[in-house]
DNA sequence: GTAGGGTTAG
């Protein structure tokens, strides 16, 4: 509503007091101004009867203002005067809409049955149902929506795009076929409108369908929308590198001058935030600055912009953006809790956390992930609990699969596996592989591979194709020299022909993406690489004394070596060797990797950033390290 | 003049 206040207001043009008082009504609804406008219709000028062009604006603005009565009054005044119910279709469709609006459904339901259908005029009747159909679907009520349909075609009222438009977002996905088919059956499809609405209904269930209304629309006919929606559609599916590549041509010569707006670079930055692209998210920045100036009233563009700093390991930034924001919403909260969570700064978490609450807004179940999280990077087991309880007592909210989760690596963590299996035990719902995965890698960290292997039974009953249990498993048996163990993991492996996911890591350099895998040589500068790594491990090893590496025995080397021969270089090794060959001295070297950083390349990289005397920002699968000095800011807990 | 399409946080 306040959004609707202000963009109206900017509209360069006001009330002509030269214009009929029925007219005046209407531009004072237009412009939000309803007090205005009903005030006028009441009192403006008393000798000509209510005009019948004032109606049906009055009827909006009661409804703007929540007044039923004044609605129900208007509805008399109009059946007394003969303009109900067929007789004026803009009066009879701003009532319908409104009486729905204002889950007045009866009585709107009651003032349709009232139409006769054969006598009024076939664009009339189509209004009609589409006003009343269009606020059955605002209030999510597909089954009330479609016999409406149903009844209208019955009658023989012809449909719209504006009918299709309606029932398409309340459809379940299992009856898209059918209205999709009827869409293009009836030409609609044709209609960007229908072909944007398409778009984003099937974005609820992947990118794949969407992505095919998109491609057979006539590229004349893609307007913005339709580009937000596509995006968005692989945005909210984590199809991060397809939204970047959409957005790319959106702003070639396929866009055809399409200019992104507010919604567009919410799903960029989102995608940037995910993959790490630092550099197509600061150009969004810029381009946010440049030609958004009113960027600050827009909530979600500044929470996407705070998200992507986060999650880029820009935390200053993102803490400034969030300062700087005139309004905050509970996702603004909530995106800067799990940042300082992901960096390990608990108690920056926990603080912004409480001041949250303070400022007036009640958690949901979003930021108590964020929260717990947090308590959990940073090893804050004691104050985990405590908010995990408060959940229910003080916030009444119900924990979920997530929570549990976050609980359960939480206490796993910290070493109390005993509570952590307890908790599991003690849970209202099945627990899922999450939950045992968590599990799992408490086993891996506190060395336990009884549990580990309790866990991962279940895991493999719930998620028998999710590889990185398995490599987990594997490792648990790895330290604990179990070669028998490491053998029956990778049989299992080979059986159901899972490959382990390859690492990769990333630096962005001049605007470029260098990406590296695990001993990949396709890199350009390949050979130099190499050589320091090489020269760098070598002297990693003098300076830490033959070799001898955080807990790796002789024995558990031997059944690393067996169970994945051929991992050598790590690819968080090559992307900060490549980052010390390319990037001045003193600038900080972000690493983006896919998977968690490894016991081996943690030491290493604390070392070598002592050694180089240089800072390395590395974002693994769950977390932010910050090696500086010699030392990481997980403080070896992760 | 009436009915109306796209967005974010774990």
């Amino acid at each position: 509503m306040a959004a609707t206040e202000t963009s109206t207001s900017a509209v360069a043009f006001d009330v002509d007091y030269t214009e009929p008082w029925s007219a005046r009504v209407r531009t004072l609804t237009r412009l939000g101004r309803h007090r205005e406008a009903l005030s006028l219709f009441r009192h403006g000028d008393p000798s000509p009867p209510p005009d019948a062009l004032a109606l049906p604006a009055a009827v909006i603005s009661c409804a703007k203002l929540h007044l039923a009565s004044g609605v129900e009054q208007l509805h008399a005044l109009a059946a007394k005067r003969g303009l109900l119910p067929s007789s004026d279709a803009y009066l009879l469709s701003a009532l319908l809409s409104t009486y729905s609006r204002l889950r007045l459904l009866p009585r709107a339901h009651q003032l349709l049955d009232e139409l006769p259908l054969a006598s009024t005029a076939p664009t009339t009747a189509r209004t009609a149902f589409n006003s009343l159909i269009s606020g059955c679907a605002l209030h999510a009520l597909p089954a009330a929506c479609f016999s409406l349909f149903r009844r209208m075609r019955a009658a023989g009222v012809p449909f719209d795009a504006v009918t299709l438009m309606a029932l398409v977002p309340a459809a379940p996905l299992g009856v898209m076929p059918q209205l999709h088919a009827l869409a293009v059956r009836s030409g609609l499809a044709a209609s960007n409108s229908v072909a944007n609405c398409l778009i984003s209904v099937y974005a609820r269930g992947g990118a794949a369908l969407a992505r095919k209304v998109f491609d057979g629309m006539p590229a004349a006919s893609r307007d913005l929308v339709s580009w937000n929606a596509v995006l968005s559609a692989h945005a909210q599916n984590g199809l991060a590198v397809e939204a970047l590549e959409l957005y790319r041509r959106m702003r070639g010569p396929e866009g055809a001058g399409v200019e992104p707006d507010a919604v567009t670079l919410v799903g960029v930055l989102s995608s940037c935030a995910h993959l790490g692209a630092r550099c197509v998210g600061l150009d969004v920045e810029r381009y946010v600055w440049e030609r958004l100036p009113g960027f600050r009233a827009n909530v979600q563009l500044c929470n996407a912009l705070i998200n992507f700093h986060a999650r880029c390991g820009g935390l200053p930034r993102a803490q400034q953006l969030f300062d700087e924001m005139p309004e905050r919403s509970i996702v603004s909260w909530t995106a800067l809790i799990t940042a300082y969570g992901m960096h390990g700064h608990g108690h920056f978490a926990i603080n912004l956390f409480e001041a949250m609450v303070s400022s007036g807004i009640r958690p949901d179940n979003v930021a108590m992930v964020g929260l717990l999280s947090a308590c959990s990077h940073a090893g804050m087991h004691k104050e985990g609990r405590n908010y995990f309880s408060a959940m229910e007592t003080t916030y009444h909210l119900r924990p979920t699969l997530e929570h549990y989760t976050c609980m359960v690596d939480l206490l796993g963590r910290a070493g109390l596996l005993d509570e952590a299996q307890d908790l599991i035990a003690s849970m209202p719902m099945a627990a899922d592989g999450a939950v045992w995965g968590a599990l799992l890698g408490a086993c891996k960290i506190h060395k336990n591979v009884e549990m580990g292997e309790e866990a991962f039974e279940r895991i493999v009953e719930i998620e028998p194709n999710n590889v990185g249990y398995y490599v987990l498993m594997a490792n648990i048996y790895t330290d604990a020299g179990n070669l028998d163990g490491v053998a029956k993991v990778r049989a299992m492996m080979r059986h159901r022909r899972l490959k382990k996911e390859p690492g990769c890591s990333y630096v962005e350099h001049n605007g470029k993406v260098h990406l590296f895998m695990a001993d990949d040589h396709s890199h350009p500068q390949a050979k130099r690489i190499y050589d320091l790594v090489v020269k760098l491990e070598r002297t990693v090893k003098e300076k830490t004394g033959g070799g001898v590496v955080e807990g790796i025995t002789e024995k558990s080397a031997k059944a690393k070596a067996a169970a994945f021969p051929l991992v050598g270089f790590h690819s968080e090794k090559l992307a900060v060797a490549f980052g010390l060959l390319n990037t001045e001295a003193g600038s900080e070297i972000v690493v983006i990797k896919n998977l968690r950083v490894c016991g081996d390349c943690h030491s290493f990289l604390k070392t070598v950033s002592a050694l180089s005397n240089r800072a390395f920002l590395v974002r693994d699968a769950s977390r932010f390290h910050r090696f500086e000095d010699g030392a990481c800011s997980c403080r070896d807990y992760w």
